[in-house]
DNA sequence: CTTTCATTTCAAGAATCATTGAAATATAAT
DNA sequence: ATTATATTTCAATGATTCTTGAAATGAAAG
């Protein structure tokens, strides 16, 4: 993880639609979920879903693999962890407080 | 922290000059830096330090404070651990895997 | 009270990003 | 081959965001 990755990954992020996708996909589980069917989960038209989707399969954040005629999209949550240990180290150099919040301390 | 304050932070850890600027305030510590002296670390004209730092403190990530002439601003490490944890739970559901990570395994 | 220093605000333009619907592609079924 | 289903691509539009330099504000010093 480089602050390229983590600046692209943030991106991703910083958008509601994706977000929702996001939490769609990490509610699947490891067998993710078609296109359509995230779609259908956040509301969005097939073209905006596919737009959004490629945005975070760019970023590394899923992966994407066909199955048949349907795309299946699943959350790669290594991923995601390098960019939580990008902010928590490289950003925040493990602050304490930091790790505390992440470490399930319930004072935050 | 909710998903609307969730993904304004995002945001704002989206852009490569806001990201320097966390860290130039990372390493300065809780005595926080002068707007003046964040915009020399990362080669920001004032006017566009100003448009930086207030996009950060409004998103909560960090705080200002006038000292004398100049603005001190310093970064709300418990905010951003707000954050981390928002990712780690509410969007990944405590994964095995993301919280590995940022428990500081080696092989993530 | 004028000057100086530090920062912010403002307006304009450039650049990036998001949304929409239509057309195109890929795969499977009849 | 034709049809149907699932998804992506494309172009156009609208909406945000970023950058720049000039002007304005706030605070201290002479």
């Amino acid at each position: 993880m480089n602050e390229t990755r983590a600046l692209a990954a943030f991106a991703v992020l910083s958008n509601a639609t994706r977000l929702r996708m996001l939490k769609s996909l990490v509610q699947a589980g490891p067998e993710g979920l078609s296109a359509g069917a995230v779609a259908g989960q956040v509301g969005a038209a097939p073209s905006r879903a596919s737009f959004h989707l490629s945005a975070m399969t760019d970023a590394g954040l899923i992966t994407a693999t066909r199955h048949a005629r349907q795309m299946v999209y699943a959350v790669d949550f290594a991923q995601i962890g390098q960019v939580m240990r990008y902010l928590m180290t490289d950003c925040c150099q493990n602050n304490a407080t930091v790790v505390a919040c992440c470490g399930g301390k319930p004072g935050c």
